[in-house]
DNA sequence: ACAAAAGTGTTGCTGTTACACCCATGG
DNA sequence: CCATGGGTGTAACAGCAACACTTTTGT
């Protein structure tokens, strides 16, 4: 191919939402060659009549049929080789969910949710992407920025259920009771009056996120 | 313009040097319109024919006549009308150098330090990138990422130069005595059992940071 | 002599860690 | 009954902020 100062950008977008206590995210199986039955971010090619974002935005809507409730740019990876075919530049962003509102059946065919601790076989470099954007994810968790944690768990949850999300993003086990204690401590989560009620044992408590809360979790 | 799947991109790059325990960057003066007289990011467009990292490089060399110490990648900016000539795609980067290495004579004409706390007329977008890349580095050199500081300080200074740079971060003051004490403390600098001459006063010991060092500064 | 740097010490405060012990409640 | 969640306490410790006081050493 002759030298050229246009390129093709691609938007790859790791879709996440909280499952299980767990951050999980949206992959599509690839249907045809090359990397068949691989699996791949959603993603498509940038035209030079949008942004990113919303393209990033439309992207979510078709894989979810829902809006995303937060989009981030992550990083953007530019090697000459990550696609075989030609050269893609692309541009990675963070967007969330909730995956209880996205049904299974409209979500489109060959498309599933994962542990990002344990994925598939990934096409292209899409791998590496998907950890870039799980790190800076956790960060943002950690410290709060642009008040994630209200964008994850936007209704009620119970300590424990929050404690074991945390628990899965520090990869470290934390006190039952230092945790309840700094959480409701801190006016992080506040108190609903109501309760969990279902499960076996004594039910929990129904807490929601401090919405006025700033940044600095740092459990 | 029509509908196309092709994409200007141009790569910006805010070069910094540790300068009178300040942060400063290098800027160039635009000479022709849009924007003539005003300031720049030194930047090129991108051919499908290199990466986004080795353009940087390319662009660093050429405004400094030395290879870049560092580089790393910043935001994306992808507003539709932040070239008012045509759609382009900006990919900022962050790069090191050493000012005291840069002569003034090799670099090109136009060219200039700046406080970026202080910025003059700047052409385009350019003040948001220099803005975000700032809060970028500034975070970078809280938590010491990828060992930034023994970038910076490549060299020897003393406790006070060292203090004053922090200062200048964290836009506030330090105790002298906390901070040496933590400093020498937590071993983040080796006396090199040489002195600072010259200036009024007392001489100071000079140090150097402890290559070995890991993250987490948090001064 | 002076200015700048250095060294040592103290106190109080805050937050964290690592526990012990006991209670509550729905299934 | 028992599994799960909840509540209170506490002792040791680490880190930080805000100081006081003293000493050192080129110019």
């Amino acid at each position: 191919m002759a030298k050229s100062y246009y390129n093709v950008i691609e938007t790859l977008v790791s879709i996440w939402a909280v499952n299980d206590n767990k951050l999980k995210l949206l992959l599509r199986r690839k249907k045809e060659d090359p990397y068949k039955g691989y699996w791949m971010l959603p993603g498509s090619i940038l035209s030079n009549e949008e942004t990113l974002e919303e393209q990033t935005k439309d992207i979510v809507v078709k894989m979810t049929q829902l809006p995303p409730i937060y989009i981030k740019g992550g990083a953007i990876f530019s090697n000459l080789d990550r696609d075989p075919d030609e050269r893609v530049i692309g541009q990675s962003f963070l967007a969330l969910t909730l995956k209880d509102l996205v049904a299974l059946d409209s979500l489109e065919e060959g498309m599933a949710w994962f542990d990002p601790n344990d994925l598939p076989k990934m096409a292209y470099d899409h791998k590496n992407i998907i950890e870039s954007n799980f790190k800076d994810l956790k960060q943002m968790v950690i410290y709060n920025e642009d008040n994630i944690l209200l964008k994850l768990f936007p209704s009620d949850f119970t300590i424990p259920e929050f404690q074991k999300f945390f628990e899965f993003i520090l990869e470290r086990e934390v006190d039952r009771r230092n945790f309840s204690k700094k959480v409701i401590g801190d006016k992080v989560v506040i108190d609903t009056g109501e309760k969990s009620l279902g499960g076996p044992g004594r039910p929990g408590k129904l807490y929601r996120l401090n919405s006025q809360l700033g940044e600095r979790s740092k459990l």
